[in-house]
DNA sequence: TAGATTGTTAATCGATTAACAATC
DNA sequence: TAGATTGTTAATCGATTAACAATC
């Protein structure tokens, strides 16, 4: 059965965890404490990995921390580089090129914009050359940060240079054909279950 | 019953549609057409607004968009104005500074850093200073964007200082007490279900 | 061995969807 | 009236949690 979204949104989570236990030298792992750390149930900890994990866990000890990552790493296919660009050379667009949470092999390596005077920089480019770049670095995820009102033109602009998935931080729900995976990444609703969960 | 945490995330994606339709002196909107604009299920819709809306939709004509956007906003706690605040000035603290998804009477008013050289900036202050701040001006909700070592002791110093709820975008589970409510957002899980899903 | 932890099967819980009578 | 749309009740679906035998 293909894996459902909630377990995909824990298993970066894991991810963390195990980096860090590797980091302190640490080889072997149970759900339990995973599950503790989190604030999850090690019986759900379990059945994710169970996912993921190509060697069963040993009972009474647990998980081998470096084969778990290597896994879940092959799993989430962050296991080899990729690069991905930035629509749009605003705040957050260059927060996002500087973003020390994606994994590791995942690179923000360009971000394009219309404006000439942002270009100063070294990794931002104009609009128009983005088609041929991403033609040429064959680059299928594109990040959209311009401002709402621009989204939709863009995003069309992006799908038509050859992008195959957008993850959209502009404000609105962006339309795309069923050939292009997109996720309209929403704020303002983190902040309202923020505001109002319990 | 208390409103899913589903739910919640919806509504301020209904928000913006009812509020487009006001924009263009739209009266009156049905369950079916929010569902088709957001790709929802309308049985979805008629549900969630069930919840939160007042007075009933009529059969055959739909619900009154102005009405809906009263209930919405009042069932959010965005009916009236919130001074929210930023710790940590770089690149994304400064871009949710200046987002513009967030509901009108959600201000993001000041930044808080321990950068001297980034208080030029007229919103910008020092950390020091956080807790006057906060006591004097009654701030509840902190938005932390410093890097991730120094997350966990920003943390715990916003919640000395009064903040009781707190959305955290560096990329580590920061650990609070049980009466602070937290939000880890968290970017690379959301990378993670956009490249793998389907 | 005893204790810890595993994976699996079954039970529970909650969200989504279907069916449909009511009504503007 | 006929068509559109509502709110509610029941059915379905899927995720979480509980129970437990197996085993390191």
């Amino acid at each position: 059965m293909a894996i459902s979204v909630v377990t995909l949104e824990r298993l970066p989570k894991y991810l963390r965890i195990l980096k860090k236990m590797q980091s302190e030298n640490i080889n072997n792992v149970s759900s339990t404490s995973i599950a503790k750390e989190l604030g999850f149930n090690s019986i759900q900890v379990r059945k994710d990995l169970a996912c993921v994990s190509k060697t069963d866990g040993k009972p009474g000890v647990g998980f081998v921390v470096n084969d778990l990552i290597n896994d879940i790493e092959e799993f989430l296919n962050i296991n080899h580089s990729r690069d991905i660009i930035v629509i749009g050379a605003g705040r957050l667009g260059q927060a996002l090129m500087n973003y020390s949470g994606f994994e590791n092999k995942i690179n923000v390596v360009r971000a394009f914009d219309i404006d000439k005077n942002k270009c100063d920089n070294k990794k931002i480019f104009l609009m128009k050359t983005l088609k041929t770049y991403v033609k040429k670095n064959n680059i299928s995820v594109a990040i959209i940060t311009v401002p709402k009102d621009a989204a939709q033109s863009v995003c069309d602009e992006v799908i038509d240079s050859g992008i195959k998935v957008i993850w959209n931080f502009a404000p609105i729900n962006l339309k795309v054909p069923d050939n292009i995976r997109i996720k309209n990444e929403d704020l303002s609703a983190s902040l309202a279950v923020l505001l109002n969960s319990y």
